[in-house]
RNA sequence: GCCCAGGUGGCGAAAUUGGUAGACGCAGCAGACUCAAAAUCUGCCGUUCGCAAGGAUGUGAAGGUUCGAUUCCUUUCCUGGGCACCA
């Protein structure tokens, strides 16, 4: 009788799925438990060995609070919105709802052979009008609220306006608008209200900057831009300003942050969110400011100080202690005042480089380490000294954060330091011996110097004495920053939510909350429609009824939908009060830290507003949140082998065939086999083609078939990126290659040259691959596939290999090697009940101490693994267990049943039918009846800990800290009686060589150390 | 550039509170069983010196704290993730 692990797991999901064995009440006298999953994207590459690992965990712990006695809601679902469907729409003409629903098919199937435990009853999915109908309620009701700040809290937006025609605005903390009365307010005609009130609610519409690309007529995405031009055929992209919709998150900066300190997050992720908010104090300074016309006419300070609707340059500063430091300022190219500011002999540089700026993202412009910027020829005077501060243009200062302006301090700042360094301005030091003249110090400890009022004050101490002289002079107020800005909440593209709103002249109208779920309509074509609309302004009848063409992001469907799991089918709320109050937060959150801070923040802004509302009862919307790592794919890269590679031998006689099974092995190029991947540097431009091909390669297993992605480099040349950038120069960006490989040679569409295969130099025939670790990916073509591990090794032995890979939060590379290990744990286990040749083995014996020791220790350590989410470390009890087992012989029922109902939760599918069989008058392993009990309602094994207790222990002896000798001591010796045992020994005698140790050192239950 | 994480044998890793570094598994080597293979079982397995006993050395690198450091501190290098329109 073996162990068939393909009757077994086939037999027995089907038997859940028919009894719905994990059917989840909203009504239970247990404690309710929910575990979830970060539900997938569902991709066309369907699922690879990387999404299961978060998932066999949270099923793991799941299953394990059932057994613990818990009411546990363990539901999964699509975020099946989102860009890639809309992309291949775009390539195939195929309807995204119709790819969608067979890639969610695939998933489903790929996710059930696994055995999860999850209830489909309750499955969600984001594309579906029954699901998006509440994602555009909410979004409703965030139109439809404003942020109370003396409350803190979201309120109905029609609060605001009783207020507004009571007493008008003047009470409220707000500088968005200028004063008005009830009265002013009631004259108003109702688009001015309506603009007035936009400026208050939770979602609101704007205009931000995006990723313009004229050539395709459409806005990209981030991850679509590369290297400043279009992934799609490298053309050209710039910044364009469009009306957008926002969430008004920064409302909820404090509350996201300080309520950090309630969740059970890693401090890590804690530490990433609140470096995200990015809150900080300090003031808004402003500056006055100098033309060069001001300047020609004397610098008479009654002179200009009269000159009406004066310019004044507003900046914050975390640092206003340094201010008698400041020895220039730097203005965003996107500010507007450049325009009104810049001089006539600077216009053409500052055109220049704001042009340049535009051409760059907002990635590129903060990584860049070189350093760049324009003197704008205007000058800003310090409120304090009347010194002339020359104001210059620079990328590193962006607009989106504080006032878009920055006053630099070298001899304090880094980035200003450099920049000073690198045009030349003169520093000024505030801070003595601090600065050293070479490298910026950001310490608050100096003592100030050349300070004026601030001299001899300690930096840290400064900082609140010039806040306050600032507000005392009413050159600036003191002011709390936030890094975070509006979320963004619109997309020109079309496979999304549609926004409930229509458009009366220009006016933002709610939809009624009938009307909901207002459907996507179909489209003929995928494609933008005109001026950076999304394809719904292609469609007549939509623009006719002047609806929103937008959509919403990927991230809304997200940001509630563990809400809807509570109450899935539910048609007249989005989650009853009832239900969502039973289930209340999420208990155990799995998923991985590319969330860290965007979905995550998001769900929790809606929960808060929601909480607010008075819709749900909780403010938070995961309890505890566990990050799991990513399974990174292992690909060949080919490089070509170097000139003294080309000593070592052919593949006749492979290096080190005995040594290394992973590292580098030789390939011998196939001779006209194409296309394949070459770098071609012309002089003028550099190109990298990439190609898949099949190689035959000789790997060290033997002659084997290989595919590999293949990148061709000049071993001197690895970073194409960065030979790129040293090419192209700043206004010109660089060209993505159009080479095309064909029998002749290859040939450049964009310079139309022509290159012969003798020209190039590919001489060598020979190349090597070596192994990179990259992230899973299809075009990487390292994706492993977990249907094809489960067929040859079954589900249980996948769920635990992915286990024991390594700990869940870490991230590692996939490797199948070490799966045979699993997979003869799980037949060593099965052989404890049943053997190939004497059939049954398992008895109804009495165990003896030795065996119940197992047991027990096996119990302790399995429950702590499994509660800390050490599920490596588990399952290498259950191995060391098995292995104690098989030692003892100990096939008996009552060690062997409690091992399954700890395994039940790591290897679902063979505990049940061995536990089955247990309970069953049946014989044969796989024709159980089935009517014995179910191990997944099984009571969990309680540990005995008298069990366990030692009289005595095996110390460690260390001499000067290196363990020299083993000495078995009981344990209720003193450290007196230790010492006179201890130095009777022989070994601490050798090494005393007659000498008195100096020092003893006995900590009870671990170790003893003789110091000489 | 900024923020976060990680770095331990040939490989995946363990060491939970500063206390025997390498549990468990893979690969490898030697052996048993077998006509043979598979499966299974037994032993060895960081590096290095040594016949052995036993030394030396060893957790990315360099310093430090300590009787004792993979663990704490400082500096530094490398890799991965995120940086606001991928989800």
């Amino acid at each position: 009788m073996e162990y068939k692990f393909n009757e077994i797991e086939k037999k027995w999901q089907d038997y859940w799925k028919e009894k719905k064995t994990y059917q989840v009440s909203n009504d239970s006298d247990k404690p309710k438990y929910y575990v979830l999953d970060m539900f997938p994207y569902p991709s066309g590459s369907g699922l690879h060995v990387g999404h299961p690992l978060g998932y066999i965990a949270s099923d793991i712990f799941a299953r394990f609070k059932r057994l613990k006695g818990f009411n546990v809601l363990h539901p999964m679902g699509f975020d099946s919105f989102g860009l890639p469907a809309e992309q291949y729409a775009l390539e195939t003409g195929q309807h995204p709802a119709e790819t969608t629903k067979n890639n969610i098919a695939t998933f489903k199937n790929q996710l059930d052979k696994i055995g999860f435990c999850y209830d489909w009853d309750r499955e969600v999915r984001t594309s579906e009008p029954a699901y998006y109908k509440w994602t555009q309620w909410i979004f409703l009701q965030l139109f439809n609220s404003y942020f109370d700040k003396k409350e803190n809290k979201a309120k109905p937006i029609a609060e605001l306006i009783k207020i507004f025609e009571a007493e008008g605005n003047n009470k409220l903390q707000t500088t968005n608008h200028k004063p008005f009365s009830a009265n002013e307010w009631k004259a108003f005609d109702e688009p001015k209200q309506l603009s007035i009130l936009m400026d208050y609610r939770l979602a609101y519409c704007g205009y931000g900057e995006v990723n313009w690309c004229e050539a395709l007529g459409t806005v990209l995405a981030n991850d679509e831009v590369v290297n400043g031009v279009s992934e799609r055929g490298g053309h050209p992209v710039v910044k364009k300003k469009l009306r957008q919709w926002y969430l008004r998150i920064t409302e909820y900066a404090d509350r996201l942050l300080e309520d950090l300190s309630r969740v059970e997050f890693s401090d890590a992720m804690k530490e990433m969110q609140s470096n995200w908010i990015g809150k900080s104090s300090g003031a808004e300074i402003d500056f006055e400011i100098k033309t060069m016309d001001d300047r020609r006419q004397g610098t008479n300070e009654q002179q200009s100080s009269v000159v009406e609707g004066r310019r004044s340059l507003r900046v914050y500063t975390t640092r206003p202690d340094t201010i008698f430091g400041v020895d220039f300022m730097v203005v965003a190219p996107e500010l507007d005042l450049i325009n009104e500011i810049k001089t006539p002999g600077q216009t053409k540089e500052v055109e220049d480089y704001i042009a340049y700026v535009k051409s760059r993202s907002e990635r590129e412009r903060m990584a860049e380490k070189k350093i760049s910027g324009c003197f704008t020829g205007a000058y800003a005077v310090n409120p304090f000294d009347g010194r002339e501060i020359p104001i210059w243009i620079s990328e590193y200062v962006l607009a989106g954060y504080g006032t878009g302006a920055i006053m630099a301090v070298p001899c304090g700042d880094e980035r200003d330091h450099k920049f000073a360094k690198h045009f030349n301005i003169p520093i000024t030091n505030i801070i003595g011996s601090f600065y050293n003249g070479e490298e910026a110090n950001p310490t608050k400890e100096a003592t100030l110097e050349n300070s004026s009022f601030l001299n001899s004050l300690l930096m840290k101490d400064a900082i609140d004495v010039a806040i306050n002289k600032i507000e005392e002079e009413g050159i600036g107020v003191r002011k709390v920053n936030y890094k975070m800005r509006d979320a963004a909440f619109s997309r020109q593209r079309y496979w999304g939510e549609p926004f409930p709103i229509v458009w009366k002249d220009g006016t933002a109208y709610p939809l009624d909350e009938k009307e909901l779920p207002l459907e996507l309509p179909h489209v003929e074509t995928y494609k933008p429609g005109p001026d950076g609309e999304g394809p719904l302004a292609n469609i007549p009848e939509w623009v006719a009824k002047e609806l929103e063409t937008n959509t919403m992001p990927g991230y809304a469907g997200s940001s509630w939908y563990f809400l809807r799991y509570m109450d899935p089918h539910n048609d007249k709320a989005f989650c009853d009060r009832k239900v969502s109050d039973y289930w209340n937060q999420v208990d155990l959150y799995i998923g991985g830290t590319e969330h860290a801070v965007g979905h995550l923040l998001y769900s929790r802004m809606w929960t808060k507003v929601l909480f607010d509302l008075n819709l749900i009862g909780h403010d938070e919307p995961y309890k505890k949140l566990v990050n799991q790592g990513m399974i990174t794919g292992v690909s060949e890269k080919l490089i070509r082998a170097s000139s003294s590679d080309f000593d070592e031998p052919n593949e006749l006689d492979i290096p080190n065939k005995s040594t290394s099974a992973s590292t580098s092995f030789w390939v011998n190029w196939i001779e006209n086999k194409l296309p394949f991947s070459i770098q071609i540097d012309d002089g003028e431009d550099f190109y990298v083609i990439n190609h898949s091909v099949e190689l035959k390669g000789y790997s060290l297993f033997g002659e084997s078939l290989i595919n590999v992605p293949i990148e061709f480099v000049n071993e001197s040349v690895l970073d194409i990126n960065e030979y790129s950038k040293e090419k192209s120069n700043i206004n010109q960006p660089k060209k993505t290659p159009e080479v095309f490989v064909c029998k002749e040679g290859f040939y450049n569409s964009k310079t139309g040259k022509w290159f012969d295969f003798d020209k190039i130099e590919i001489t060598p025939l020979q190349f090597k691959t070596i192994p990179v670790v990259e992230k899973m990916s299809k075009s990487k073509r390292n994706v492993v596939n977990p249907d094809d591990i489960i067929n040859k090794y079954g589900a249980d032995t996948f769920r635990m290999y992915e286990m024991f890979l390594g700990p869940v939060e870490m991230s590692k590379p996939w490797d199948t090697k070490g799966i045979e290990g699993v997979y003869r744990f799980l037949k060593k286990l099965w052989r404890l009940f049943y053997d190939e040749m004497k059939g049954k083995m398992w008895n109804e014996e009495k165990a003896t101490d030795a065996e119940l020791k197992v047991l027990h220790k096996t119990i302790k350590k399995i429950e702590e693994d499994t509660e800390r989410f050490s599920f490596n470390t588990a399952v290498s009890t259950f191995m060391i267990c098995v292995n104690e087992l098989a030692d003892l012989k100990c096939h008996k029922k009552e060690i062997l049943e409690p091992l399954l109902i700890l395994l039940a939760p790591y290897a679902p599918h063979i505990a049940e039918e061995l536990y089955n069989n247990l309970h069953s008058s049946h014989v044969s392993p796989t024709g159980g009846d089935l009517e014995g009990a179910s191990v997944l309602d099984a009571a969990f094994p309680a540990f005995n800990p008298a069990l366990l207790v030692e009289s005595s222990k095996e110390y460690p002896i260390s001499i000067n800290g290196k363990v020299r000798a083993n000495l078995s001591l009981s344990l209720d010796l003193d450290q007196k009686q230790v010492e006179e045992i201890i130095l009777q020994n022989e070994i601490v005698m050798k090494w005393l060589e007659g000498n008195p140790p100096k020092k003893i050192i006995y900590v009870k239950n671990k170790m003893i150390n003789v110091v000489i």
